[in-house]
DNA sequence: CTCGCGTTTGGACGATCGTCCAGTACGATC
DNA sequence: GATCGTACTGGACGATCGTCCAAACGCGAG
């Protein structure tokens, strides 16, 4: 069984994405990892705390990954679609935009998300760089954004599938 | 002076870009529109349903605004900037991001946003259609999404203005 | 002036919030 | 077995939550 701080931070990652973070309790978040309410504050400093340390972690987990994702495509519409792939699987798809607007709103959070997103903006570019596609360090912050982007929407709209998403999207890599 | 019901919408509208959906409080609310806090159960039934229809009506006020947008553009990437200006303005930029993820947790919300959304992208679609874009309901749907990740982003990052993004984005559209 | 009605107020209610803390459980050390 | 420190529990605290309601207000009709 994993520890009880690792299980507050996967418990939080989970209700981020499920009920938002603002309706993040102290308690639903303890009883979600199993543990007396009172552990939250043994292990961190705040309630807010926890949601940070554990988005900032599913965000840093994505970005680990995004090598190995790249690797294993040729062309860019392929690339595209392992992104988005990888993406979904990756925690509710509305972790990383709960994440994205809670940085908004509180510095300490903007600035790890920025240092991700620079990270993410940056392996993404040096991929597109070298196959071909031109400009490739803004077409890497657009196509960051774009996906974010569809991530909100395609949880709307199961219609937006990546089948239907990669043959348009991918005209920006051309 | 606007009718005590308009300003609450208009109060909540504010508060949910700069707060968040779910930290938007009935006696906040009602503070912000300078009234008593028992007056928003006169007018609406809950303090949900004053989040619901203030969101919903920005969107469907930025969707009126649409058609006068796209007429007064030629060419793709000339109405691709001139719709991140208009929904620049339209609010703080986080109540769009908002209104769609709380879209994700509310039945109500989620239909209305849909319907929205559905002839956002028709208009969209039939204006691309008629300047030579290719698959444009796709295109539409794919463009709206992106759009609202940017939304997103450039309120991280001040770096990614319209220079920056319509030359890239702009390549969807041929 | 007085009535009646739509509007607004501010406080009461129980539930839940974040935080804190006295107390318990338990393995390691002597 | 006694002692200790770390890990954890569950309840107490005051603040705030959504909702409701008795009372007061403003104003046109009679």
């Amino acid at each position: 069984m994993a520890s009880v701080r690792e299980r507050l931070l996967e418990a939080a990652a989970e209700l981020i994405a499920e009920k938002g973070w603002g309706a993040v309790s102290t308690r639903v978040l303890a009883d979600r990892a199993s543990v007396g309410s009172g552990v939250v504050h043994y292990h961190f400093d705040s309630t807010q705390a926890v949601l940070v340390q554990a988005s900032v972690g599913a965000l840093r987990a994505a970005l680990a990954g995004l090598p190995d994702v790249l690797e294993s495509s040729s062309t860019p519409d392929q690339a595209l679609d392992a992104l988005l792939t990888a993406l979904d699987d990756a925690g509710g798809r509305e972790l990383f935009t709960e994440t994205f607007l809670a940085a908004t709103r509180n510095d300490e959070l903007r600035q790890a998300v920025g240092a991700v997103l620079a990270e993410f903006r940056q392996v993404l570019a040096s991929w597109l760089a070298s196959h071909g596609v031109p400009t490739p360090e803004q077409t890497a912050a657009v196509l960051a954004a774009a996906i974010d982007g569809l991530l909100l929407h395609r949880a709307l709209d199961p219609d937006l599938s990546r089948a239907f998403v990669v043959p348009v999207l991918g005209r920006v890599l051309r």
